[in-house]
DNA sequence: GCAATCCTCCGACAGTTGTAGTAGGCTTAC
DNA sequence: GTAAGCCTACTACAACTGTCGGAGGATTGC
């Protein structure tokens, strides 16, 4: 099992969620978030996540008085980034298109996503008929 | 560790990917499959994977002639299911919007695509005019 | 000053995953 | 009939994951 050190398990993540939520914390307040939505589970099975999540280098922390205050140094973006990349290598041939058709069939949206659809989609338009012409000429 | 025994782990799913594009095959069949794809893992292992794969019910198997012969159980559909809705739980607060302007911007798409993305549109824009005229009057 | 708190470190343990070797049972080409 | 192949079953093992408990140091209420 070789470069898995990078990647990020479900409580890993569960982790890392409540970082960029509420920005720096300690192992405490993180805890405590956790427990409030639900999610039982120890403090020191907390403090071990955060502790390899350092190790991998996705937190870094520094103490601060008492404890050690946790943040995350992987964006949510990145991690929002690789894992579609694998979602859709993994389950749709690399190519995403058929995800956001089943995607734009299958979820709600508010007015504004809706508004901000039709403009990209507009916008794909155009350039598709740029094309159809180029072929065409 | 609880309920996990029904989850699909990255290797396992390497070799359902196989059932799905390939039909009903062999071990042997796999693991050829898989070489060709330039995976390099030994017969005995794609053994392993199968058996696993049996005995959490993602794949079945009949014994023809020589050798028994597996078939998925479990869609395809049903895994994209399952796995995009994890995706938009613990990365998406649970809201695909993001998710789909975010493909929409960064990846390609057939003209095909683009036209059937364009219908999708419309009929959602048809039905936030509605609700808009049902909140104006 | 000392008991109650907190904090981190270390170790542990079972279940999962990736990977494969070996043993032993059929098939088949001679 | 026997060696060469193929097939499955069983075993193994290290790394990763989820989960904690206890040890031992610092802080603080009283």
């Amino acid at each position: 099992m070789a470069e898995r050190s990078s990647e990020l398990s479900p409580a890993e993540l569960e982790v890392l969620n409540v970082l960029w939520e509420a920005g720096p914390s300690t192992v405490r307040q993180i805890h405590g978030h956790l427990r409030r939505s639900g999610r039982q589970v120890a403090y020191t099975t907390v403090l071990t996540f955060l502790t390899r999540l350092e190790h991998k280098g996705v937190v870094a922390s520094d103490k601060e008085n008492m404890a050690y205050v946790y943040r995350p140094v992987l964006s949510r973006g990145k991690v929002r980034k690789t894992r579609l990349k694998n979602l859709v290598e993994q389950l749709y041939d690399g190519a995403a298109g058929e995800l956001v058709l089943q995607l734009m069939k299958t979820q709600k949206f508010s007015p504004d996503e809706i508004e901000q659809l039709r403009t990209l989609v507009e916008q794909l338009d155009e350039k598709k008929k740029r094309g159809d012409r180029a072929v065409e000429g």
